[in-house]
Parts: structure tokens; sequence; C-alpha cells
RNA sequence: GCGGGUGUGGCGGAAUUGGCAGACGCGCUAGAUUUAGGUUCUAGUGUCAGCAGACGUGGGGGUUCAAGUCCCUUCACCCGCACCA
């Protein structure tokens, strides 16, 4: 018989889906495993061959969960709210809400021809307004205690989107999505208060699995830093406060920075000498976008206040005071303290303006570039503090300036609050009510969801406001607080809104009173398993934490961390090594493989390409190999004897095999789990037969790669009723990995010289024997002075010979 | 500049704690079989050398009986951040 995977494929998913075997349980008393991958952005391009690699990992992993007797959730739905799909719309004047809907049929079908063991009964749609209802619901939340305010603020701004972005939206000074210039522009914008969660996000760090790289990602995108906010008193009576992270180094300092943006400036305009400079300075700044800034990133600029000087507070010094665009008004107190011997961007700064530079720690050569490696140094120059190290020394300044009343200790953050409007037309509307009399007034709750309007058109309107604000008898309504004229807030949510806490909607989706019942999250919460890219690693991971942190915190659930464990999958690139994208004509659709190749060897071959956490380039030849291998183990049943036994000499490669396997996949190391089933079904092959026992263990093992061949095999060969409903994960004995002879190396001086083929337990006096009685091997120590003499068991024998 | 990562045959990639480098697959070579052919099977396939042998994991140095793996140094590429005091 033929194997046609045109007639195994869809007849299995068929059955699958018609008993509804992936269903997670409800009151289950089962163990629970909960996997979860990054649901897509349905876009009108449809899926590539990227996409799968992620969904049949987990797949995978949640198939052999099931096999091991779990209740698995593995869920999906579409995070579909965002702007391709809005300028679609534009464009081809369609509502995005049909352009959506086209989009998630297509992914859908594509989707479901792999056989991935979705619990499609749970699927969800972020632009659903039983869906948003309740991401609307969890704004008001942050809204009532305060984590989310309106702020009229500098934002970054697309000029052809025309629309406010996160600054994790900005790259290299343009926006993300379209490549266009960002410039900053002065809006009042809703914010959320992530930095109220920042220790928490870095802390809780380590009561979760992730890869190493994730969580160094996620620190350094927060960038806490430990020092001390220091006041320093001006000649006109002011009081100028900095931040330094270096406070030991206070007598160092020989000059201060203010940022050309700091309130200082306004208060000292009338007393400056050259206010017309520092105006034309402060100019020249703001024009400059984010892009330009960067640009000149290296080369200091700046201007000398003139009629104004401060006093550092430790020595009673006068030192000058400028502005410059390297002083962020952004981080910190937007002044610094210049301590040019210990910090590069000073010193540039120092000698460009010929400024002076004090050592205060010893080791460095200070005139000839700074020492700022110097954690171990002595400090000198430094009245009280010389002689102590830079530990010693910054414990006892910030005790001194503590004391005085002049400074404190004082830890920053690099995260800013979070820029959560947009003025776009396809998001979660934000609800809120302005006011006049009452201000900022929530949607009552029992009113949501507040439902999107249908508008005439989907572009912007020309000074920035969202599409909705043309939407006259929808902005206009009464104030749920006072009763009084009021007008709805018209800007939508990010697209980061939805995907911020969807692995919540899915463990109960249709639930009215709740975004999903307390019981039911404390089941099935956290998520076990959460496999998703790199490139959210300070984005959408970032902001869903912060927000299952604030619903922990309001008892919605009922612990701190949404995800016990993460993984990243690495690309799937073209052929020609490059990223699979349309303009660079190398994208793969999975439909034409699934059509040659079947679901089964398409899976096969995403799992056996290489390293699941690296990328790698899709090859239409290698695959061909996963299709014979799919055919070598479709062939098995012309060989298939009655015996209900594993043969003695196949043994030890089963138990090695369903060792390797179960460890692989735990491990994301699916590559080398193929390979092991590659290697096993070569050794049964060799035999010229195969038992119904060897055969159904290794229908099991390769079950989760492969579910439809192996069942459509488990049917034929007439094991039982079906994998999915009936078997269960071998279990191997650690005795029967072993071989009873082994071979081991025979080195002479550390080179191989000979190979013997041993009892597995032999003993190092043995073995030595063995090796020294070789042929090859007596000749070459005979005669010669044995210096050492090295076992290991099991692997080799060198002889160290003079 | 800082942080993270990678470098192994013609290609994708393997290699618990330092212990036979190149598993598994692609490709290639030869042979067999079937077909007109893409199928399948068998054998071979790191490099140099006819063999013995020597060399070989980006380069250089070191530790060790033994190094892809540990240490020092250097180069190249990728990703993230980018004047965060």
């Amino acid at each position: 018989m033929r194997y046609d995977h045109k007639a195994i494929e869809p007849k299995w998913q068929k059955i699958w889906e018609d008993k509804g075997v992936f269903h997670a349980e409800d009151n289950s008393n089962k163990d629970k495993f909960y996997a979860l991958i990054e649901f897509p952005y349905p876009s009108g391009q449809g899926l590539h061959v990227g996409h799968p690699r992620p969904y049949t990992a987990l797949d995978i992993v949640s198939r052999k969960r099931r096999l091991q007797g779990y209740n698995v959730l593995y869920p999906i739905g579409w995070d579909a709210f965002g702007l391709p799909t809005e300028n679609y719309a534009i464009k081809n004047h369609i509502h995005p809400r049909i352009v959506t809907q086209q989009n998630v049929a297509r992914f859908k079908k594509q989707i479901q021809s792999l056989g991935i063991s979705f619990d499609w009964s749970k699927e969800i749609n972020t632009t659903d307004p039983e869906y948003y209802k309740w991401t609307q619901w969890i704004f008001l939340q942050l809204f009532k205690k305060g984590l989310a305010y309106k702020k009229e603020m500098s934002v970054n701004w697309c000029t052809s989107c025309k629309c406010v972005l996160a600054n994790e939206e900005v790259v290299n000074g343009v926006c993300e999505r379209c490549g266009s210039e960002v410039v900053h522009k002065v809006k009042s914008q809703w914010m959320l208060k992530i930095t109220e969660y920042a220790d928490r996000l870095i802390d809780d760090l380590d009561l979760v699995d992730y890869p190493e790289r994730v969580k160094t990602q996620q620190k350094n995108w927060i960038g806490r830093s430990y020092g001390a906010e220091v006041d320093f008193k001006t000649s006109t009576g002011d009081t100028l406060t900095i931040y330094t992270t270096r406070p030991d180094t206070l007598f160092g300092a020989t000059y201060m920075v203010i940022s050309p943006e700091h309130p200082m400036i306004e208060k000292w305009s009338g007393i400056l000498n050259n206010i017309d400079a520092v105006r034309e300075y402060q100019a020249a700044a703001a024009k400059k976008s984010d892009f330009e800034r960067t640009e000149v990133a290296k080369d200091k600029t700046g201007v000398k206040l003139d009629g104004v000087t401060a006093i550092n507070p430790v020595n009673g010094k006068e030192i000058p005071i400028f502005i410059s665009d390297y002083v962020l008004v952004s981080y910190g107190t937007g002044a610094i303290m210049a301590v040019p011997a210990h910090d590069t961007r000073d010193w540039e700064f120092a000698k460009k303006f010929d400024l002076p530079i004090i050592e205060v720690v010893k080791g460095g050569e200070v005139e000839k570039e700074a020492f700022t490696n110097c954690s171990t140094g002595i400090m000198v120059n430094s009245g009280f503090l010389d002689g102590k190290t830079v530990e010693e020394a910054k414990k006892a300044i910030i005790e001194y300036l503590t004391e005085k009343g002049i400074g404190h200790a004082k830890v920053n953050f690099k995260l800013r609050d979070w820029v959560f409007s947009r003025q776009r037309y396809w998001g979660e509307p934000i609800p809120i009510v302005h006011c006049d009399k009452c201000g900022y007034v929530p949607v009552p709750e029992d009113q949501l969801p507040l439902t999107l309007p249908d508008v005439e058109s989907y572009e912007p309107t020309e000074n920035g406001e969202s599409p909705l604000a043309n939407m006259t008898e929808w902005v206009e309504t009464t104030c749920p607080h006072c009763g009084g004229k009021a007008h709805r807030e018209t800007d939508t949510m990010p697209q980061w809104a939805g995907s911020s806490w969807y692995f919540l909607r899915y463990i109960d989706p249709h639930n009215k009173e709740a975004l999903a019942s307390k019981e039911a999250i404390k089941y099935w919460m956290p998520v076990n398993w959460y496999n998703g890219g790199m490139e959210h690693t300070t984005l959408h991971l970032l902001y869903s934490r912060f927000w299952y942190k604030f619903l922990y915190d309001i008892g919605v659930v009922p612990n701190p961390e949404p995800y016990a464990k993460r993984t990243s999958h690495g690309m799937i690139l073209g052929s020609n090594g490059e990223k699979m994208s349309k303009s660079r004509g190398n994208v793969v659709n999975p439909d034409e493989v699934v059509d040659e190749y079947g679901a089964d060897t398409m899976r096969l071959y995403e799992m056996f390409i290489g390293d699941f956490e690296k990328s790698a380039p899709w090859n239409p030849q290698s695959i061909k190999g996963c299709r014979r291998f799919v055919e070598r183990y479709w062939n098995l049943q012309d060989i298939l004897t009655d015996d209900d036994n594993i043969r003695p000499e196949l043994e030890s490669s089963f138990h090695k095999t369903i060792k390797k396997v179960g460890y692989d996949i735990e491990n994301i190391k699916f590559n080398t789990a193929i390979a092991a089933l590659m290697a096993l079904i070569n050794d049964i092959t060799a035999t010229g037969s195969i038992t119904k026992k060897e055969l159904e263990i290794f229908t099991i093992l390769l079950n989760p790669f492969a579910p439809h061949v192996t069942e459509e095999v488990w049917q034929q060969s007439k094991l039982g009723d079906g994998i999915v409903a009936q078997a269960q994960w071998p279990s191997y004995d650690e005795a029967k990995c072993k071989d009873d002879t082994i071979e081991i190396v025979v080195q002479v001086n550390g080179k191989v010289k000979a190979k013997l083929t041993v009892e597995a337990d032999i003993d190092k006096d043995a073995a030595l024997a063995q090796a020294k009685s070789n042929e090859k091997i007596a000749p070459l120590i005979d005669g010669k002075n044995i210096i050492k003499e090295i076992y290991v068991p099991g692997k080799l024998v060198n002889i160290v010979a003079k």
C-alpha cells in the first residue's frame, strides 16, 4: 500500500475535530498543562513556513503531555487589531472588520491543515467586543488605581502613520512599522505607570524559568541603577539636584551640566549674560530628531551659563554650569555633576571645553583617558574619603550627605511609562469620558464594551486626531458622573493591549461575568510553557507581565507571574539565508509544502531543520529526507510480525531512544530527537522485520511529531483504538539502556591507536591488560617507560609511555 | 561604546561532566534494481598523501595524559541597547 498523505491527513483531522479530542477538560482532577504560543496577527499575506515552527514545537510537547495523562490546554486566537489591517482598509475602502474576518478565515484554514492539536473551542479574537470588553475593563481598573493617567508630554510621532509610538516602537529614530521619520510632538496622551512595577519586574524574574538572555535583556531594558541624589547650591541661592551612580567621586566634580530642557534655565533667564546663546542652543537641540541626535551622539556640544555658578557641597569649590544635550531631561533629575577623570562623556566634554580633570581614584592616567573601570581603586584628593576603597567611599559619602541633609541614596530606572494612546481607528476605544466639570470620568462598567462605531473614513484627521474624532454623535455624550455635557475619548489603545492578557481569556473564553472565572484561573494559571520570539522580550513579554502583576494586586489572579517557563524559537530564513519577506521574494508558503509532502513531513522538517533556538535557512532539498523517513516508517507495516515483545538485540536501542526522545522534547532539542528516531528505524530495518510491540512503541514516540501517519499506521496495524484515545507515553528502564559489550578506545600518548570490544562492566586492570596485549598496542609501548595509565570507564584507555 | 550570541565537511547541523570530532539528514560518487526518467536498495564520502601516516572545530598562545569543550589573546559575523550620569 502506498503512503498517501492527501487521504490520511484530512481523515484524521476530521476525526479529531468531530470527537473534540483536544478539548481541555473543565473541572478535571488531572494535573493540568497549559501550553501557549504567541497568537498570530492575521495579516493579509497569509502564513509562511516560519509561523508553524513554534506551533509545532509546543504541539509536540502538548501531545506528549496528553500521552502522559495530563489535562492539556493548548489554545489559539487572533491578535487582530493593528495598523496593517487598517492601512489595507484605507487603501481598499473595506471595513477593517471585514478584512480581519477574511484574514482570520485564511489563517485558520492554513493552520488547521497542519494538524496542530489546538483546542479550537477556546478560540478568541481581540477585536471581538465580548473580548475587548475585558481589555477595557482592565484599563478602567488601572485608571481607578491611578496607574492610567493623561499627560501633556513630548511623544514619538510617526509622520506617516500620523500616530504616537511607544519608545519601544521607535527603531533607529524611525517608525518600527513603516520606516518613516519619527519626530517629537507635544500631545496629551494616556500613560500607564509601568515604572511603578519596575522593581518587581526585575526581582520576580527569579521566580520564573526564562532563558538567561531574555532575563538580561529585560533587566537591561528596565535599567535599574543604584546611586544618590545630591543638592548643589548655586550662586543665585537656588538648588540644583543631580543624580549620580558614583557619589564616591564627588570631590572630582569640576563642573555641572544640565539638559537644554531643564526648567531652571527659565528661572535664570533674566540673570544670564549669554541668554541668547543659551536660547539658540535650546532651539537647536529641540529641532533635532532622535535620529540626528544619535548620529552625532559622540560629538559633545554645549554652552556655559554665564552669570550662574554652583558650589561643590563637599569642598566648597565654585564650579561652572553648562547646558548640553548629552544630558537627558527624562532621566534622573536632568542634571549631573561632571567628573571628567572617571566618566568618558564628562572627560570628552572637559577636553573640548578645557575644564580641569581631578583624579579621585588612583590607578588610571586621567590626562590620557577617563579611568572608569576603577571599582577596586583607592580614593585620593577626596578629603575624608582618602584611602578608602570605592565601595567604602560610596557608603561613607551617602551617610555624610544624608546626615547633612544635602543628599540621599536613590534608585533610578531607564524604563519610562508606557504611552498607551493611539490616534487610530482599529483598536479598542479607551472607555473614558471628558467632562469639563468632573474631569476624566470612566465609562461605567455595566456599559462595557464601549464598541467601536462605524466611521466613513479610517484615515487619521489632518490635525492628528483619531478618525473617531469626526464621529460627532458618538463623541458627544453625557457625563456618567454629573449628567452634564461631555465628550468621549477618541484615542484607541495600542496593539499591545489585547495581547497583554489574552492567555487569561483562553481559560474561560465565553464568560460574561468576568474575564475568566476565579476557579478556572486558579486551576490553569500560570501558563506552564510559553514559547515566543525574542523580539517581544521588551515589548509584549514585559507589558503582559506588568498587567498580570497588576491583576494580582487587585486580586483577580492568584500568583505574581503569568508564565512559569519561556522558550524562544529561531527564525526560519529563506533558502538564500536572508529573512523571509515578500520584497526579497524568498517566502515559502506552507500550503505548497503540505500539498506536495504532507503536514507530517513538513512538521518533521521544521523540527529537524536545526537547533530550535537558532535561525536556519529553509532548504527545499533537505525536506525530502524527512519525507523518506515517513515513508520508511510507513513501510514498516510490510515487515510486521505478530511477536508481542521487543527483540533482545533491539532492547537497548529502544530503551535508549525512549529516554533520548523524552529528554530532548523537554529540552527543545527536537532535531536530535528526530535524529534518534531515524537511527532507531535504521536499526530496525536492518533486521528485516519489526514486531508488534516494537511498532507500537515507535509509533507512540513518533506520534507527537507526525500525528497523522502514526494514527493511520496504528489503525491499519490493529494496534488498538487510536493513539490519542488510548496510548500512553512509554517508559524506559535505565538498566536496559546499557549494552552488554561496548567498544573502548585505546590511546597511546593521547592518540587513538586501537579499539577494543569488551564487557560493559570491565574494570581498570582488566581493560589495561587487554589494551597492552593488543597486537597494535604492544609494539608501541614495548621497552618504553609507562608513566601514566588512564582508564575512563566505558570510554577509553590512555597509556602514556616514553 | 555597552550587553548578549555565533563561528565545526560541499550544505543543515551533532558531540552529559574535558574522553573516538563530524551523529542524523541533504548533496555527491560508484554499483544493483525498476522505469524512458525523478523512485528504491547497497557501499563510499573532513582534508592531504598511492599506502604507512599526517593534519583538522575562525586565528595565535596556554593548561592537561587528553581541549570544539577550560584559560589568555585576537579576528569576523549576527541580535539587542545606544550620551541612562
